[in-house]
DNA sequence: AAATAATGTTAGGCAAATCTAACAAATATT
DNA sequence: AATATTTGTTAGATTTGCCTAACATTATTT
């Protein structure tokens, strides 16, 4: 059985390696910030997971999970997932305020009450944020990483998540008129500091190249210009 | 902030005086008996919760709780009991499996959290084992103590509560085919060992005074034989 | 009243999770 | 290459919540 703490640490490792696609792993320094923790602190949990086999570290190297470290840490996404999704969708939270709340719901050690849950929401995929809910196995699908900072002028993309899941961006998000789902139309971009023009439901704004980073899309324009199939393993 | 096991403490105590009558308060070993915990251990946390004003504790006396600190407990039994009666009605939970995962999510802080689920549940007078739950101002009412055990002989009572909550027990109260809100009519009792036979919904049973100590009735039989104004302070 | 049993307290210790301060290694800058 | 900066490690200390073992007090029997 894992403690609340060495959880967290895990989910830290999730978010910083896999996640990110950060293949080589997280440094302890880093992973000591996103903890809100000395790197003396974070070191010393290193080491214990190290032993308990839940994550590879060696002295000075970045350190990431092992596969069974990375089950533990999904099923804690899951969770935190599973449980923003019945704040936002049963309890009429706002989609900022639900991330709190679910950072101690998520610790709640139950498989029957995460199975009941799952089935009470109807299997959600997607938490209000937009990110992917792991399946019961621990499986995590990967998702679009292209953000509307990256999306041409002219096109027209969906909003399907949200890379910030901080109050204040959430907030401001809300201001902007932007929710998941939304299609956005990229009027413009500045070529000094790529301010984006954008209209969104009829209305129009201004968003910062920080803003636009933050929010991730899909966008059918771009699909048709690639080539639909990726031919992966096409040869041999 | 309280701790996850100083709450605790602070539920004990309450269970320990005021839901059993207990004016005088509880022992030191009695408490450590109801955590599981060794006496010096208790006697810590109470010298710990004595400095933050929450239990008033003496050497070698019967320690309580204080106004602040049985403010505190009840908001943590209310929170057991919402979580208890969202499992049992919202996530099809049986009433013996809800009590140990609402032990944890007792612990969740969150005011808006708790007044959300209230409002969800319907603003629930009860939870699944027929105990009352607290109002959001923290006050808890009191309800009839008088157990199936008392019950006279002929009379037709109703099942409110059982007063222990182990699956066991509550596993035992199912096979009888005892439910809250039930009616029991009571058949006979034997005067040497005061086993009862009852009937129930048609089917009929032999209750040991174990058990039928730990089911609580309310009586209407019983109320109108006894005078139905109690005229406190009726002088004056 | 004395002996016994039950209950409660104290002292000292341990493990988990955190910190600070000093030091070491790796990386970046000049 | 030398220096400076960033990153990582170690040692030692602290807090919380728990324990055991010894001792003290209170309650119950005889
Ligand atoms: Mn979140
Ligand atoms: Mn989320
Ligand atoms: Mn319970
Ligand atoms: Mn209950």
């Amino acid at each position: 059985m894992l403690s609340y703490t060495e959880e967290n640490y895990l989910k830290a490792l999730l978010q910083l390696t896999v996640e990110k696609g950060n293949k080589e792993g997280a440094g302890t320094n880093e992973l000591a910030v996103h903890l809100n923790l000395k790197p003396a602190t974070a070191n010393d949990m290193l080491k214990k997971l190290k032993e308990k086999k839940l994550v590879e570290y060696e002295k000075y190297g970045k350190s990431s999970l092992t596969r069974e470290g990375r089950r533990l840490a999904t099923d804690v996404v899951r969770k935190h997932r599973l449980w923003e999704t019945f704040l936002f969708e049963k309890l009429a939270f706002a989609w900022d305020e639900v991330h709190e709340v679910a950072e101690q719901l998520e610790h709640i050690q139950s498989k029957k009450l995460v199975d009941k849950l799952d089935e009470f929401l109807g299997f959600p995929g997607f938490d209000p944020h937009g990110d992917v809910i792991p399946n019961a196995r621990g499986e995590l699908q990967m998702r679009s990483t292209k953000t509307l900072h990256e999306e041409v002028v002219n096109h027209r993309c969906t909003m399907v998540a949200v890379k910030d899941n901080a109050a204040s961006f959430l907030q401001y998000v809300n201001q902007v008129g932007l929710r998941i789902n939304d299609t956005i139309h990229v009027l413009s971009r500045q070529p000094y500091d790529d301010l984006m023009e954008i209209e969104v439901n009829g209305k129009k704004s201004s968003i910062s190249s920080r803003f636009a980073e933050n929010i991730v899309v899909s966008c059918k324009d771009c699909d048709i210009a690639k080539p639909k199939i990726k031919s992966l393993n096409a040869i041999k």
